[in-house]
DNA sequence: TCTGGGGTCCTAGGACCC
DNA sequence: TCTGGGGTCCTAGGACCC
């Protein structure tokens, strides 16, 4: 096997049941409790449970009206606050920067990071400590949020790490150790392989990865595709040398709406349009973007989907002429009955608009710079035992503030003494970072928000 | 009151070109 | 006069991921 690491240099952290670890975090009354986040209408569907009611069956990607049979009276249900997701998350990433430069988000609450690009010791032994203050530092600067941890010489050694002592926990898987930790898991464990993949390999009995090796490549590929099938002929292998990779150029935009009852009526389903059209082409205005593919999307009442799309000559970014052509491929499909979805994408991008030369020559018009982080001068105190979601905070992250001499602005990351606070600048400049004392009595916190029901 | 929203990658057929 | 082959683009659908 050719190209695979030789030092356990690739480390994936997970964060648990993010979306529901920060509303435990921010609500103490939710902490202990089962808390659902998804879609609380009728047609929602679950994006994050906590492990309160994941006990009760409650699962990402489930019906939120099948959550709310399985879980008991007093389980929350909230619609998400995702502002407030994304500060965490952004805290977190600015910890894995800390460790090494190549950090790959894959999501908001995931991350690969390529440990060799930084200057650490990558024994297991090494890496095991690393990884360890790792989880106190995240605990510590996100108010309780946990993380779990794999260790590997590969991505995918790394990622199904990670899963094997969730929540909070820290695997590290030595070299040479791969085949050992991979063979007995069921084939679900790799990146790949959903319900469709998994069935086809039960139907000639395979069930575990060690299964898997011992298929031969032909049979592979004949069974579940070319670049599929070579790819988990490999990965069955340990054979994986992905690199870490920062940043990926977005391929495309897209937005879409599941309607509370399905729609028939031209006006509205063309005023739909209309708005799905906006949200894209801001999207892409404001990333400096355009696209020469229109592409949509149309889920009838009985579920069936299908999408049609128009490649043009010139790319777009402006919503009407985005719309224009979404109300031609919508004109051309049969709606009777109607339409429980719709959704406008655009692909095919490249940089700036179509036959924008002046703006191609100045560059974008305005980028905004990442935000200054100014660290505290001295070393951040982690507590003895960090005890997740028990830890008692006085701020968190993303919790709004007020400073009479500063101003107001939101929390960016809190220690045992200290606060750093991103204080709200002009429009398009972001504000300084401030780190003062935890106890800083001029420090307060601004409105508490209102909470979903 | 079954089945979200935002993505990526792959496959396959037809058109078209050389 | 029996029937090429490779490459690219476009379209549609499907599997998969978080």
């Amino acid at each position: 096997m050719g190209g695979v690491r030789r030092e356990p240099s690739i480390l994936h952290l997970d964060l648990d049941a993010f979306f529901a670890a920060v509303e435990q975090r921010d609500k103490p009354s939710l902490r202990g409790r089962p808390v659902v986040v998804g879609g609380t209408g009728g047609r929602g569907v679950v994006s994050t449970a906590s492990y309160e009611a994941r006990a009760f069956g409650a699962r990402s990607a489930m019906p939120t009206a099948e959550a709310r049979r399985l879980c008991p009276p007093g389980t929350a249900f909230l619609g998400g606050r995702f502002a407030a997701y994304r500060r965490t998350s952004e805290v977190v990433m600015a910890l894995l920067r800390e460790l090494s430069p190549l950090v790959e988000p894959v999501s908001i609450d995931e991350a690969y990071v390529d440990l060799a690009a930084g200057d650490h010791d990558l024994s297991v032994p090494g890496v095991t400590a690393l990884a360890a203050e790792l989880k106190a530092r995240i605990a510590v600067a996100t108010g309780g949020v946990t993380g779990s941890v794999g260790i590997g010489t590969s991505k995918a050694v790394a990622k199904i790490g990670s899963e094997l002592d969730k929540p909070d926990g820290l695997t590290v898987v030595p070299p040479g150790e791969e085949l050992a930790v991979l063979h007995p898991l069921p084939v679900r464990a790799l990146g790949g392989v959903g319900p469709a993949t998994a069935e086809r390999l039960a139907q000639i009995g395979v069930k575990t990865i060690g299964d898997l090796h011992r298929l031969s490549l032909v049979d592979l590929t004949s069974l579940v595709g070319q670049a599929h099938g070579a790819g988990l002929y490999r990965l069955a292998r340990a054979d994986d040398d992905r690199p870490v990779v920062t940043d990926r150029e977005a391929k495309s935009v897209s937005a879409e709406e599941t309607f509370a009852r399905d729609l028939t009526d031209p006006a509205r389903l063309a005023a739909e349009i209309e708005a799905l059209a906006t949200r894209v082409g801001s999207r892409l205005q404001r990333s400096g973007t355009s696209g020469r593919t229109v592409t949509l999307k149309v889920r009838r009442y009985d579920f069936s989907t299908l999408t049609r799309s128009q490649t043009l000559a010139h790319a777009v970014d402006d919503p009407r002429q985005i719309a224009e052509v979404a109300h031609r491929l919508l004109g051309a499909v049969d709606r009777s009955g109607g339409l429980r979805l719709l959704g406008v994408g655009v692909s095919g991008l490249s940089p700036y608009a179509q036959g924008d030369l002046f703006a191609e020559a100045a560059g974008p018009a305005e980028v905004v710079e990442p935000v200054e982080v100014v660290e505290p001068a001295e070393p951040v105190e982690l507590p003895a035992d960090p005890e997740p979601g028990r830890a008692v905070v006085a701020w968190y992250p993303g919790q709004d503030v007020v400073h009479p001499d500063l101003g107001s602005g939101w929390v960016w990351g809190s220690g045992l003494n200290r606060v750093t606070v991103r204080f709200e600048g002009p429009r398009t400049t972001p504000g300084p970072v401030r780190t003062l004392a935890a106890d800083d009595p001029d420090l307060q916190p601004a409105d508490p928000p209102d909470w979903a029901p």
